[in-house]
DNA sequence: AGGTTGATATACCGACCTGTTTACTTTTGG
DNA sequence: CCAAAAGTAAACAGGTCGGTATATCAACCT
C-alpha cells in the first residue's frame, strides 16, 4: 500500500519552492500559507509555482513526502549505528531528538496535515498511515531479531510510545518527554 | 495557569450552535467549516451566532472547552469507580475507548486546534497545555496514591503512552492501539 | 401592556485565496 | 547557435469566508 503522486520536474527553482513550502507549511500550517506568501519568500512567481506543481494540493503532497523521506533516512541511520537490535529500537527515539532539534517542535507534520484535511481522500491519510506503519514495521523487525517474544504487539506499543513523545514534544512544556518515553521502551523491552 | 474565555449566554439556540459546531469542527476540521455552514446546519442565522458568541474564534474556544469539560467528567468516572489507585490509572485508557465509541475516532481535539492554528497566541496552544497537564497530575496522583517511586516521571510516561494511543486509534488503522498501550501501561507500573 | 431580549431573514462588504492568462526575458542543452 | 524550456511580471477571474447592517417577528417578565 504504497502512495504514488506523480513526481514534478525538480529545477533549481521548483526545489526552492519545496524548501521554502516545506518550511512554511510546517511551521504555520498549511491552511494559512497562501501560494503568495511561498511565491514570495521563494523569490518565485506564482506561475512558476503552478508550472512545476500544478497545484497547491500537489504541493503539500510533495512537502509531505519529501519530509517523510527525509525522516526514514534520519532514523535508519540511527538504527544502523547501533549496536543491537535492542538498542537500535531505543536509538530511534535518540533521532526524534535529533530530528527535533533541526526540524522544530510542532509535532508530526502528517499528523497536523490530516488534522488539516479531515476528508478521507486527502493523500496525507495514506501518507501518514504509510509512514507509522513503516516505523512499527521497523520496529518489530528489531523486537524479533532480539529475540523478545510476542513481537507484533510491542512493535505497536514502542509505535504508539513514540507518537505520544512527538506529540508532548510540542505541547504543554515537557521537554523531558521523549527521554521519558526512551527510558519507558526500555523497561518494555527489558533493557 | 487556568484559561479563561468570556462564557457567552447559553440560551437555546447558543446551545444548538455550539452542539452542531462541535460536532462539524471535530469531524471535518475548523477552517473547513464556515460559519454559514454552522448556521444552516443548526437552524439559525449567522446573526444569532456572532451575538452569542462574537465570533468565530471565541465560537472555537467554546468548543475546545466545552469539549475538555465533557471529557475530563469521563475520566473522573472511570477513575473513581476503579477498586484502587493503580487500576484508576489503567482506567483511564478504559474511558479513552469509551470516549471514542461515543465521540468519534478523529485525534484529540485540543492537538488538531492546535495543528490549524500554528501561531503561539491561539486559545488552543493553552488549553491544550491546560489540559495535558491535568491529565499527568491525575496520573501523578494515582501512581503516589499506589506507593510507587519515581512518580513524577511514571506519570509523564503514562501521559505519553496515553496520547501516542489516541493518536494511533486514528491513524493507520490499528484499532488495538489502546489495548496494547494500557497492558504496556500495565507492566510500567508493575501491575 | 409594553419594553427588553432573542431570534429570523436577507442582503451586503471587504479581504483573501486558488488558479489563469498574456507578454516578455533568461537559461540551457543538443 | 538556436530553439525549447524555464522563469519573470503583473493583472485578473471566480469563489469563499468572516463579519456587518437593517428590518421584522415572537416570547417573556415585571
Amino acid at each position: 500500500m504504497t502512495v504514488e503522486i506523480a513526481e514534478p520536474r525538480m529545477t533549481r527553482a521548483a526545489l526552492r519552492i519545496l524548501e521554502t513550502a516545506s518550511e512554511l507549511f510546517y511551521h504555520r500550517g498549511i491552511h494559512t500559507v497562501g501560494v503568495d506568501l511561498i511565491a514570495a519568500e521563494a523569490g518565485v512567481t506564482k506561475k512558476t509555482i503552478y508550472d512545476r506543481f500544478g497545484s497547491k494540493d500537489n504541493l503539500v503532497a510533495a512537502y509531505l513526502r519529501a519530509r517523510d523521506r527525509r525522516w526514514r533516512a534520519v532514523v535508519d541511520r540511527h538504527i544502523e549505528a547501533a549496536a543491537g537490535p535492542g538498542e537500535a529500537a531505543l536509538a530511534v527515539f535518540d533521532s526524534l531528538e535529533e530530528w527535533r532539534a533541526a526540524e522544530g517542535t510542532r509535532g508530526c507534520a502528517m499528523i497536523n496535515a490530516r488534522a488539516e484535511y479531515a476528508g478521507p481522500d486527502h493523500p496525507s491519510r495514506a501518507l501518514a498511515a504509510d509512514q507509522k506503519h513503516w516505523l512499527r514495521d521497523r520496529f518489530r523487525a528489531l523486537v524479533e531479531a532480539a529475540g523478545l517474544p510476542g513481537s507484533a504487539d510491542l512493535a505497536v506499543e514502542l509505535l504508539v510510545l513514540h507518537e505520544g513523545a512527538v506529540v508532548m514534544g510540542d505541547v504543554g512544556e515537557l521537554e523531558d518527554a521523549t527521554a521519558l518515553a526512551k527510558r519507558a521502551a526500555a523497561r518494555l523491552l527489558g533493557l
